[in-house]
DNA sequence: AGTTCCGGGCTACTATCATTAGCTTTTGGG
DNA sequence: CCCAAAAGCTAATGATAGTAGCCCGGAACT
């Protein structure tokens, strides 16, 4: 019988599969060895453990926001580039919120989740470059950001918004009011 | 032999020094029985299953902090209030990591779940009374409190902020961001 | 073409945990 | 004093992570 050609990525791209159709919490060995049509065993030959492997699969997912969100900001500035910055960000864990729950939420051990959490950093830093703050103010500003984007598209994902009321509108005011507080020319 | 002498309310208690002292990722019935003193099949007595021992501790979590937040802005209004309820908020936390991360983060399935959740959101509703908010307006102020609230306080329970920068000044940035946006007569 | 050898996959096994079944014993109310 | 319900226990099952060691497929090299 042919072999299943199995590599590292592989098996991380098929834990995503898993984690996308069966939440993150479905995220086994087990799981992931059936939908690679091996055993489980199999998979300690491209991955060390399954802490490794949820590491690596918040690591893709990182790298994975970090390219989208930044596409989505590049040749823009200002207002323009933050506003358009938190619709991607909400846009992408609307479509895959699990994705989203598989980031790490503890501190990043691993280098390569430093490397990826670094990149995706950079483009909150990046599209508050140009309002003219100086470095402190830049770190707080982007702290300020990620917290409200975090903050709001959690809570989202959840379920934990339960009324009614228009949530486009709750993120456009959460937008506006960071927005105002940079310094406009 | 004597008996233990659990009930349910014990159990939760005993889950609760488990996350506390190890994290959320070590409750489990076999730690939560060894700490009882008890054999693990015996506190099906007490909780169905370990399902319904997550929900009963995010219960009483969200209970607590209800309470506890409840207590800090009482006698309290406008500004004051909410910086109050956002200080204390974050200080729970900085207290109690592993308790917030045991708060339930998909939808409140079990109806005890939705009444502690209730509780908590009465007071985030309360202390945005008096601003002369009408009834949308007012929806959607609680909603943005929440994710700032809580998205700069589990970013940081999780150590997602490295940089040597003062937290207490972001986080006193993100609460004036959102008292500017409040009406001020 | 034949041979080698390494890596990928397998089976078998162990340990931990959740959960169920069914037995024993404490204990509080008649 | 008795007895039934509650509370605990042991034993057993099934899922999962992880380890050890075997075997074979196939690329590389004569």
């Amino acid at each position: 019988m042919p072999r299943a050609g199995l590599s590292t990525s592989a098996v991380v791209s098929a834990a995503l599969d898993v984690v996308d159709e069966q939440g993150i919490g479905a995220l086994t060995l087990a799981a992931v060895a059936a939908r690679t049509g091996v055993a489980t065993p199999s998979l300690y030959k491209h991955v060390g453990n399954i802490a490794e492997l949820r590491d690596l699969v918040g690591v893709r997912v990182m790298t994975e926001m970090a390219e989208h969100f930044g596409d989505a900001v590049i040749g823009r500035s200002g207002d323009d580039a933050v506003t358009v910055l938190m619709h991607t960000y909400r846009d992408y864990v609307r479509e895959h919120p699990a994705r989203y729950a598989a980031m790490p939420t503890d501190p990043l051990h691993d280098p390569a989740l430093v490397e990826a959490g670094t990149r995706l950093l950079n483009v909150f830093v990046a599209v508050l470059r140009g309002y003219g703050l100086d470095h402190s103010a830049a770190i707080h500003a982007t702290r300020c950001l990620r917290a409200i984007g975090h903050g709001f598209v959690s809570i989202e994902a959840g379920g934990g918004f339960r009324l009614a009321e228009d949530l486009d509108e709750t993120y456009e005011q959460l937008i506006r009011m960071f927005v105002a507080s940079l310094p406009h020319p």
